[in-house]
DNA sequence: CGGCTTGTTTATCATGCGATAAAAAGCATG
DNA sequence: CATGCTTTTTATCGCATGATAAACAAGCCG
């Protein structure tokens, strides 16, 4: 549409746009900064018009021409795997399954640590919008960021709370265990959505859900554990 | 891409593909008729490849050519519309409002009846990717059906627990009072997006959750209620 | 049959996309 | 200043898309 009538704006060294949205044209520079640049503003620019953006508003959102992306990354796939490799996996803390697993601390404190921190990760715009358009898509990376959590976040906890309840016992865990410990997590999860997806306000007190959510699991969890080890 | 090359199934009167996933040449139809199988396979489409799905592919999956689709619609967008048209609007139930205020039945029967209806409904893959598709371009009926839900459904729930828990107060619904019937819809809704956009299996019980998530809402609500209205 | 209406297809346009090749511009070094 | 290497731009290709106009074909009525 009006992708052709304001480049008349700065024809070299220009300010920052007086007219549109495009910043500051670029000047040479180094083609490690460039290419971080490029995945920074790749990542904002995807999150918001899907991975469908085209390649020639996202080079004008960063002042530089479209080919030019092209001399960093082969194709555009290319380089949204690279989005989603920052997005997923340089995002995820190892700290998390540790932590957990601290028998010291009483599980209620764990719990709710983990999921402060976890939230305050991925309750943010662009992680969770860039999370649904890939799992809208169905890709790969998606599958296996679930499989990730389920695995070194909610087995875990599936375990610690064994524990913590006294059913030391190495049985693999059920499936009543691990609903109990999805319905918790996707009840937090779920205001993460409420907030970015739906775009509806933030709750004045972020760790209210939270709180509730893993009330209500440690309460349940005794009567559930017992039933799939009894 | 191989849109040119597998036309050569089935000259006129052609019976089901047995090349590829065309279905049957049309032959001539009612409006009405055209107009209706036009708007469910574009539903079924788009909520797969999402509303960038080309009006070619779309019509070739109905068997149909292409500038046909734009004698029943102005625009894709108009087909577009109507996609959401239906899905958000003649989905919904007025039932559901009405019967959650059924006082002579026990709200936690109320609840689950709802949700048991509720999720029948919306945890079908069609109706999921597509609400998904429309929050993530944050168009206006996905806001507006959120806005339906928080006021037709859970703001009668917060009342209705107010009532059944004796506290009968006309003043508006409080946050912390919001906030505790949003993380049980959350926990709910949560499961639904397991299944369709993660693809994770279904659970084995499907009604579980939303019996844990239903009993910590009412275990919870008294003291929630209590402390906003006292 | 001929004529009419209308559902459907064929042919086509303008536009935007991802991608490539060649020219231009920046910057260090002789 | 000239040389050489690298970053960036200009110009362009092939292709797919949404949309339009004109040709075609099926049924109905006289």
């Amino acid at each position: 549409m009006q992708a052709h009538g304001d480049d008349l704006t700065a024809p070299a060294g220009g300010s920052a746009g007086a007219g549109g949205a495009a910043p500051a044209r670029s000047q040479r520079m180094l083609p490690e900064e460039r290419r971080r640049i490029l995945i920074e503003k790749a990542t904002e620019y995807f999150s918001e018009a899907g991975f469908d953006g085209g390649t020639r508003e996202l080079a004008r959102r960063m002042g530089i021409t479209q080919p030019l992306i092209y001399r960093y990354f082969a194709s555009k796939d290319d380089l949204v795997n690279e989005v989603y490799r920052v997005v997923y996996l340089e995002k995820w803390k190892d700290d998390w399954a540790r932590d957990l697993c601290r028998r010291e601390v009483a599980l209620s404190a764990r719990l709710l640590d983990f999921y402060a921190d976890y939230t305050a990760t991925v309750f943010e715009r662009r992680w969770m919008r860039i999370f649904f358009f890939a799992g809208l898509r169905g890709l790969d990376i998606n599958t296996r960021y679930i499989e990730r959590v389920r695995a070194q976040i909610l087995v875990p906890i599936c375990l610690e709370a064994r524990a913590s309840f006294g059913f030391e016992s190495a049985r693999p865990v059920t499936e009543a265990e691990m609903a109990l410990v999805w319905v918790m997590h996707g009840a937090i999860f779920y205001q993460g959505i409420r907030s970015v997806i739906y775009g509806l306000p933030d709750p004045s007190d972020p760790g209210h859900a939270a709180r509730l959510a893993v009330a209500a699991y440690l309460a349940e969890a005794p009567r559930t554990i017992a039933a799939a080890l009894g």
